[in-house]
DNA sequence: GCCGTTTTCGGCCCGACTGTTTTCAGTCG
């Protein structure tokens, strides 16, 4: 998938746009930038059926630009751009408290073209003297940089929220906080997270900021109001706070949830209805329609209430006014896991641990999923350990009793397509489902073939972590997803949704293509300790952003239904 | 550069906070 690429130039483009003080068209590159990274098809693919301008914020000329690329591998605008935009002048622009007007003026005054630059000139003092700017900007400027070079990458999803719930339980304790909600990218549960974004309803907000900004975790205070307070974290990450007034909860909640792109078309929708929506609610007027609920203000826009999982402005606002929302699946719908290891491999607990830990989730199933003979850095099984371990699962499950536990194993699928287990032995087990675990590197091809050889094996059930990769460090392997997802359907291979953290593959848009295609799926932790088994909820979370709901998860499914999911066999 | 059941031209979401200003522009979300 080129979408990607094609975003990051357009991201490029307008910034480059920006230094030149072009309006509007900026916000436009942008708009179709964003709507490139989060949908679902391949844009090579879309741009095949002459549909590119049917994409949200593509036009004309965007399309012809997505079309240059995929034909020349680049975009001719770009080119041009740089050549009127001196240095590296649009780095600048990512230092927090910089933008384009200012990043302008230094460089006029003082031919700062590159980060580098700029903290030399700051840390000379050279900046302060500017008409515009002064001694604190020149601060502002020092910090923004080193900020900048620490804390670029976002957190992970498993990572913000229960830093973000641990500050939210601190506020709640203040008998000045009424309500409190986490909003923001959290709340919509995007798989990393920027900043931190609560909300809160308060009759004394000075107290509460005074609270908010002097909390132990707080380095440094960015702005303090009385409305909107941000601070910086130990880590780098940045906590927004506002306060609103209880009338106006909802709109706020609604508002500071976004995205962006979902609120502009809310608020376009409000102003062809005579109204005008903002964080203080639903006015006609001045007179306020809606804003204590979310609920109240989506009901008086004319339209269902959307779940914040669905608010990407991918097409749930027109589904949502039509009243045709998928009822997405619950977080508690959850009735089994099938995927987590033990001693038996590189897990630190043992099988009855896991059980006994899985029970007390309320489960009525899990699978043990140790891994196979090739895995050797893994303590992978050979056969012989293999029979034990099935003995030893057998013994576990009447000891626990009450939660039936699947032998399973995850075999890994050897560089030719082959498994790393005989057919003999892969039907002693209950589940059999397989992964990717080495020769990421392959060609497209191959890689495709490989996978699809695999997955036509007649014992196998599920495809673990799809496309292999590790958020913010490692890619997916190059395939043909879509070839994968068709050779799954037709075998019914169901594609796991894996929940740990680092993971979430496959990712929100994957998952809303592969339901296209017609896939079924199921959610599992990958745990490998009694711990790891909590990441189930971002693994519904995940299923949830890719629009799932409870009949296309096959561990949504009771331990009496379970069987008619799977092919030739009676679990 | 995009978009349209008020428009194919003339709009483009709305408001808070900060620093450098004597009333506001720039930046951010």
């Amino acid at each position: 998938m080129q979408n990607g690429e094609i975003a990051a130039i357009f991201y490029q483009i307008a910034d480059l746009l920006e230094l030149q003080d072009v309006p509007f068209k900026p916000q436009a590159y942008r708009k179709a930038a964003r709507q490139l990274e989060s949908m679902s098809d391949d844009i090579e693919q879309v741009a095949k059926e002459g549909k590119l301008e049917e994409i949200p914020g593509v036009g004309k000329a965007l399309a012809e630009k997505i079309q240059e690329y995929i034909r020349t591998g680049k975009i001719k605008h770009l080119e041009e751009l740089k050549k009127k935009v001196p240095g590296n002048l649009d780095e600048l622009l990512a230092v927090p408290g910089l933008g384009p007007k200012r990043a302008v003026i230094l460089y006029r005054k003082l031919k700062v073209d590159s980060l580098e630059d700029l903290e030399k000139a700051a840390s000379l003092g050279k900046i302060r003297n500017i008409e515009g700017f002064g001694e604190k900007s020149e601060q502002e400027i020092l910090k923004g940089i080193s900020l900048l070079r620490r804390g670029q990458e976002r957190m992970l999803l498993g990572v913000a929220l229960p830093i973000a719930r641990e500050i939210a339980k601190k506020l709640q304790e203040l008998d000045e906080v009424q309500k409190i909600e986490i909003g923001g990218s959290i709340r919509r549960r995007a798989e990393t997270i920027g900043d931190i974004d609560l909300l809160i309803t308060s009759t004394k907000p000075q107290k509460v900021m005074d609270f908010f900004t002097s909390m132990p975790e707080v380095e440094r205070t960015l702005a303090k109001g009385d409305t909107k307070s941000s601070v910086l974290l130990g880590n780098g990450k940045q906590v927004d706070l506002r306060i609103v007034e209880n009338k106006s909860f909802g709109a706020a909640l609604q508002y500071f949830t976004g995205n962006k792109d979902h609120n502009v078309k809310l608020r376009t929708i409000a102003i062809k209805k005579g109204l005008k929506l903002s964080e203080y609610g639903l006015f006609r007027k001045n007179k306020l329609v809606a804003g204590k609920t979310e609920q109240e203000v989506y009901a008086a826009l004319g339209m269902k209430y959307i779940e914040p999982e669905m608010r990407e402005n991918q097409g749930e606002i027109e589904l949502a006014i039509k009243g045709n929302l998928s009822k997405l699946i619950g977080y508690g719908d959850m009735k089994g896991d099938f995927q987590m290891h033990t001693k038996f491999s590189d897990g630190v607990n043992t099988i009855k641990e896991m059980a006994i830990a899985a029970k007390q989730l309320g489960y009525e199933y899990i699978a043990i999923t140790d891994h196979s003979k090739s895995e050797r850095i893994a303590n992978g099984m050979d056969e012989k350990r293999l029979l034990q371990y099935v003995q030893e699962i057998r013994k576990a499950e009447k000891e626990v009793k009450g939660i039936r536990i699947f032998v399973s194993c995850e075999v890994s699928i050897k560089v030719d397509g082959s498994l790393d287990y005989s057919d003999d032995i892969l039907k002693k087990l209950d589940i059999v489902s397989v992964s990717i675990h080495s020769g990421f590197k392959m060609p497209k091809e191959t890689m495709t073939q490989r996978i699809c050889s695999a997955l036509q094996n007649k014992y196998v059930d599920i495809f673990n972590h799809p496309t292999g990769r590790y958020i913010n460090l490692r890619d997916p392997y190059d395939f043909d997803f879509d070839k994968m997802v068709e050779t799954s359907v037709k075998n019914k291979v169901h594609l796991e949704i894996n929940a740990s953290p680092e993971r979430l593959d496959l990712k929100d848009s994957l998952i809303r293509r592969a339901k296209e295609l017609g896939a079924k799926f199921t959610v599992s932790t990958d745990a490998h300790s009694i711990n790891g088994l909590v990441a189930m909820e971002l693994g519904v979370a995940m299923a949830r952003r890719g629009w799932l709901e409870k009949k296309d998860v096959v561990n949504a499914h009771g331990l009496k239904e379970l069987s008619k999911f799977f092919k030739h066999k009676n679990l």
